[in-house]
DNA sequence: CGAGGTTTTGATGGAGGTCAAACCCCGTGG
DNA sequence: CCACGGGGTTTGACCTCCATCAAAACCTCG
């Protein structure tokens, strides 16, 4: 329910200890498709002029010219609106691996606000010749985007808190393994319980007392900013998660490739 | 809540009594962007080959190869996903003037399902060489597809019952109008309340309460199909409605008409 | 140690869900 | 012309999930 104040601007530290700092976007958009050494290549080059963001930046503003498109390397952001009187509402998440901003065809106007939700780490997405395994990777990414948005919308229409949090988490759990960033189950989870309400369009009370449910029910494990599923497919099954990407995907990488 | 029984196929009956058929669709894209003789032309042959889908077909299914984008010049379509367990959520909505399906790139399997909820006619798509007003149409048309789910997960999200009802009602009323198909704030509403309430996340029980205290409000009138809305910048005004194509749209094909 | 953000807990209320029946509207057909 | 039927709308009674308000407890970091 906190609005955000005054966003400060990108500090231009400049990959100081490089090396694989954009690994995990690498294997992310590699799961989407393959890539091959001059994609990588392109990749390589993009993050060296990769900025650090500071919390709060804000990549796009609603209304404002469109920026060009970011690769995000580490850290969260996500699409968010905030009416007239306070209400928040995150429409979406980005990810190491995602891409802010209009991948393919132009879109001069942002049509939501883009904010870093930690510190973020992001270099201006190389742009591969058509029909290259980069140019191919960003549509399998814009496809899922729009999956995961429409499976937000039956998220908030249809599904009870439990249910949400849970699909959330799954969400996540399913999209950070894609970019290797997960261990067994459990993953990095910067956003505050608020936050995540915010997100599933619920109180944090709420959110809490679900999540301690979830706890108790051992289905669960949430501290310091790190969360465990304890049983990924069980959840998942219970509350008839269907996930895009794992059938989606690779199915739609297959498809176009043939 | 009712899941919808096995859907008949698309009846050929080719245009009988032409004329215009195709106008309201085209009056919704020239209202996105200016579209010259040889753009019209394209839409002209393309409304020659228009079909008439039954209620309850199928346009596409979740998980299918994607169907080549059509065309809608009459009727109304929706994306909808139903659980296991039987809700149903509608996502998203076509109206006349609409593309189903990829407009722009590829995206070879369906994220989702839609279906016909009146009798529709369309058309194929026709391409417009790249550049055309009609590449340009299609580029907005998708665009504010996204701005209007985006909009949806707020609506969802944030939004009680009586805003979403309003905010819903306004968004399909600015629609129609760009087509053409509002009579001083007045036009043709087909879905009923079991429909808006599986778009809306809500109980018909409650969106029929709801309903009447708007009436009694003098909001609304809703009957046989037909809604009107007594002051529709004074709703928008009370629930902080924020249009996309308003503001949005014309800045947006000036934008990249520059 | 203290301060500020975050999580947790409790008590209470209200928006919206559920169940079930009645009603209405219209088209069908006898 | 009226009975019949079926989908849609309306109404009522009751309940529950989640919101609200408020305070306490907990971290984490300076």
């Amino acid at each position: 329910m906190t609005s955000f104040p005054a966003a400060l601007s990108p500090s231009s530290s400049s990959s100081p200890a490089r090396g694989g700092i954009a690994a995990a976007a690498i294997r992310r958009l590699t799961a989407l498709t393959p890539l091959d050494d001059a994609d990588l290549r392109l990749l390589d080059t993009a993050a060296d002029r990769a900025l650090t963001y500071p919390l709060r930046h804000a990549f796009q503003t609603i209304g404002r010219p469109m920026a060009d498109p970011l690769l995000v390397l580490q850290g969260w952001a996500a699409r968010v609106r905030i009416l007239p009187d306070g209400r928040r509402q995150f429409m979406s998440f980005y990810l190491p691996g995602d891409i802010i901003g209009p991948a393919h065809h132009e879109q001069p106007i942002a049509t939501a606000t883009v904010v870093a939700l930690t510190e973020c780490l992001a270099c201006p997405a190389p742009t591969g010749p058509a029909g290259s395994g980069l140019a191919q990777a960003y549509a399998v990414s814009e496809a899922l985007d729009e999956a995961y948005l429409l499976g937000r919308v039956v998220q908030l229409g249809r599904l009870n808190a439990q249910e949400r949090i849970g699909d959330f988490l799954l969400e996540i759990y399913e999209r950070l393994s894609l970019a290797g960033l997960t261990v067994g189950g459990s993953f990095e989870m910067p956003l505050t319980q608020e936050m995540l309400a915010d997100a599933l369009g619920l109180t944090p009370v709420h959110v809490n007392r679900m999540i301690q449910q979830a706890r108790r029910d051992g289905d669960l494990m949430w501290k310091s900013g790190r969360v465990l599923l304890r049983d990924p497919e069980r959840t998942a099954r219970t509350i008839g998660r269907v996930s895009p990407q794992v059938t989606g995907t690779q199915t739609m990488a297959q498809a176009s490739a043939g």
